[in-house]
DNA sequence: CGCCGATATGCAGGCGAGTCAATGCTGCTG
DNA sequence: CAGCAGCATTGACTCGCCTGCATATCGGCG
């Protein structure tokens, strides 16, 4: 399978109801949670943590499987998952495969759940 | 079973280490996830979202079954789950049980996930 | 005091998710 | 070019979760 896009970008755009105001759709209910649902698994937010805090800010396979204590497909498994919800970007450099946070993926959702209210401070969306 | 104790109020005092800087730990990452779970499911979301829009910001089982499409039952289970994470406190008035979101719940999700960087606009926590 | 309405709980079926072992694929390296 | 190392994919197993039906519980009303 190649990639299905990256259901963030879908709803980073196209201004999904945040958790806020008006009753939310199913079809954005569904996205939101799918993008909650990548999240909510321990071995992914360590995942997440791992490779932001790495040297670069990023992190290939062979690095992540021993701090998890997860066999490698196990890994690359969440890796994907990570990848399809649009949280997370792959570079392939040699037999290596190097991941990286995208840059405000996780700020978005943050953002999404947070309600409009006393927002003064940052930009106005 | 009666209430367990709230999994964000374990977490949102002890500080929980964020998605950001230093790894963070097994126990972190799962009583983080639990939460994210509790938020990762569509039904729950519109419920959170028809909660907080409500005439008086709360709502009953009763108002809540048919704008989901769900069960009484079903209904009841995810509230009861929503209850259990920490971001609905439940009040019974005579015969009906009113449901209202725990105030700064979902914004402290919000900031365990966004990164320290660049927050200055806000109060220094 | 007995019935009815609003919720909560038990139970069961079905589907999706996390994990690993085995295997395939690709790019280095000797 | 043959062998090896790093990753991805497949298949299978298990477990947890969402949902509905049936039932128990509790408060109010006639």
């Amino acid at each position: 399978m190649e990639y299905v896009g990256t259901a963030l970008a879908e709803m980073t755009m196209p201004q999904i109801s945040p958790l806020a105001g008006e009753p939310i759709e199913r079809a954005d209910a569904e996205r939101l949670a799918g993008v909650l649902k990548a999240l909510a698994d321990p071995a992914r937010l360590r995942l997440l943590s791992l490779i932001q805090s790495a040297p670069e800010g990023e992190a290939c396979v062979c690095d992540l499987t021993a701090p998890l204590g997860l066999s490698q497909p196990t890994v690359s498994h969440h890796l994907r998952i990570l990848t399809e919800a649009g949280l997370l970007e792959r570079e392939k450099r040699g037999v290596w495969a190097y991941y990286r946070l995208v840059p405000t993926a996780i700020a978005t959702i943050a953002d999404l759940l947070t309600p409009p209210r006393k927002r003064a401070g940052k930009k106005a969306r």
